[in-house]
DNA sequence: CTGTTAGCGCATTCAT
DNA sequence: ATGAATGCGCTAACAG
């Protein structure tokens, strides 16, 4: 249907008197050209407005100059911001990115991922993700993969995660440093989330900076919700109607903190007065909460930044290493000493 | 360097005892094959595990079978809801979507679009966007275009836009039905935001509403932001400092709404008690502040679908016809009845 | 209904 | 350094 530009490489051959073969080299500087033809083809390309195309070029060279992007929805701050870094690092290369949406369902996925293999992607980069680690690795044997926030046993090589223990290691350990003894933790069902890990790293944590404190982890101080900003205010009432006494909360995230937040606040209960709080994410959209939030910072965009360049080095064969990403703790107001 | 599949066409016919064309007549559907040989063909498609070189069919075909959708940055809630309804739609469709994104800057939209256009897309979605109106109509003429979110003028048959205007004009009709005579309005510079006339639209409803009722705009009443939540506070700031009561405020957009809302309560007026308040857009992020926050949703995801079905008719010649989308106010409790 | 013949637009050998 | 020739994998006339 669409009217594309029938300008082809020989029209500029023609136009600049020289080989089609000659165009197609200065078009990909893969071979040398004597400076005089190099810019008669130039001048002809401007003249003539030509765009190669694509599907041409693929289909003869066999690279697709795309690198697939697997996303669960858009809407998630942590995974748009690793987005962000991938566009952004991928912005000076060759590479145009081609996405798709495996809407946190398996299924889906699947065939996103299929689609974009058939697209022949040069490469594939993808976000978190629910498919099992067989299917990873098989995709892995086809096509370079990096994977972004997401840890796969036997190919932690091309893995790039944060440090989630770590980081709930340390706000737990901001809580104890306060003065707390009692402190509940928000998270959510590992069935449920099934290989997001993230959140039960972020359990481990806690777990660790209790025990090396001395506490023994109380059950009865764990809830666990779904994440979202709901789950979290039944949270609340889960553990206050326990009637273990706490101080303290520190949720998986900051929508189920949020939630949290306006459980305390039904029942009477101040922050951080009565109960201190910290969340994960730095989601933005606390901002408006009051007091502001303590909370977890991933570094989002330099992680997708990282997952681009890895994959491009893996793409030409390069060697490429890198660290585990750290969190960092975001101190604010939603944490007072304990009186 | 992916070692791609290397079963082509012809592996399929010779293994099915046919030849390519009939293999490529059962792919295609666009021609009559015997049952017999569809069906050899199809199991050694099955067998062979084939899929076909999108790059050849497209090659060959002069088609893409994907419609470019270009948007601006992801994180909007309004944007990320026409971009799922689009998804959906186009789920059934043999195309798929191939994102670009504009992060609102016209050099970059500009680059984004003729990456999509390069790769032979055979629709384009725009969502919003800052291009003028000029290049839009040049790009609708060389490729099927429908425009989502924004109204051009000479191109208005292949615009989707929600009623802005009526929408504004009834949260406006609400405060005053509430008893407000005194309403102010947050809007956002026009100037600046060029394009997005959305805005512009949503201050002509308030107009409209107050001028029936018999009110005279004041334009002491009327503050300008930058849609920002930062902007709404000030906006409080500066409606306060010019010493004209107002018992009520209409925001346009929830963003503002929120800081406006903080604003207001680091003036110490409560909402509703002292100020009602009216935001734009059903913004999720704002679920918990108390009380909840009165708005107007924009049905996105319809608008997406609609887009996309759209494109699609628009594609195949078909006819395709459509209305404005109508908003809807909802009503929570962050208005009440002027005392 | 189906096989045969030509390209689609370009990147790559291969000679020169 | 550069032109000519070949083919990437597939679809689309064209005959039959």
């Amino acid at each position: 249907m669409a009217k594309e530009t029938k300008v082809t490489i020989q029209d500029i051959a023609r136009e600049a008197q020289v080989s089609p073969s000659t165009v197609s080299r200065v078009l990909s500087g893969n071979a040398p050209v004597v400076a005089a033809k190099r810019e008669a083809v130039l001048t002809a390309i401007e003249a003539l407005d030509y765009r190669p195309n694509v599907f041409a070029q693929s289909l003869a060279s066999g690279q697709s100059l795309t690198i697939g992007v697997l996303t669960q929805r858009f809407g998630n701050p942590f995974y748009d911001g690793i987005l962000s870094g991938i566009l952004q690092a991928l912005e000076p290369t060759p590479y145009s990115p081609i996405f798709g949406d495996g809407r946190w369902q398996t299924a889906v996925e699947k065939r996103a991922l299929q689609t974009l293999l058939d697209r022949q992607v040069d490469g594939l980069i993808v976000v978190g993700g629910l498919s099992p680690e067989a299917e990873m690795l098989a995709y892995a044997q086809q096509v370079p993969l990096i994977v972004a926030a997401r840890e796969i046993p036997g190919m932690s090589s091309q893995c790039l995660t944060i440090d989630n223990k770590k980081a709930a290691y340390e706000a737990t350990r901001y809580l104890l440093e306060m003065g707390h003894q009692h402190i509940a933790h928000v998270t959510a069902s590992i069935y449920y989330h099934g290989p997001i890990t993230d959140v039960y790293q972020r359990y481990q944590g806690y777990v660790q900076a209790l025990t090396e404190a001395g506490i023994q982890p109380d059950p009865q101080l764990l809830a666990e919700g779904d994440l979202s900003q709901q789950s979290g205010l039944m949270a609340v009432e889960k553990l206050v109607g326990r009637e273990r006494p706490f101080t303290a909360i520190f949720a998986a995230n900051d929508q189920m903190a949020v939630g949290v937040r306006l459980g305390l606040y039904r029942r009477g209960l101040r922050v951080p007065e009565d109960v201190s709080l910290i969340g994960f994410d730095d989601d933005h959209n606390t901002a408006y909460l009051t007091p502001p939030l303590t909370t977890v910072r991933q570094p989002a965009i330099e992680l997708g930044q990282a997952a681009a360049e890895a994959l491009i080095d893996l793409i030409n064969g390069r060697q490429h290493t890198f660290d585990t990403f750290q969190a960092s703790l975001i101190i604010r107001e939603s944490v007072a000493r304990r009186r």
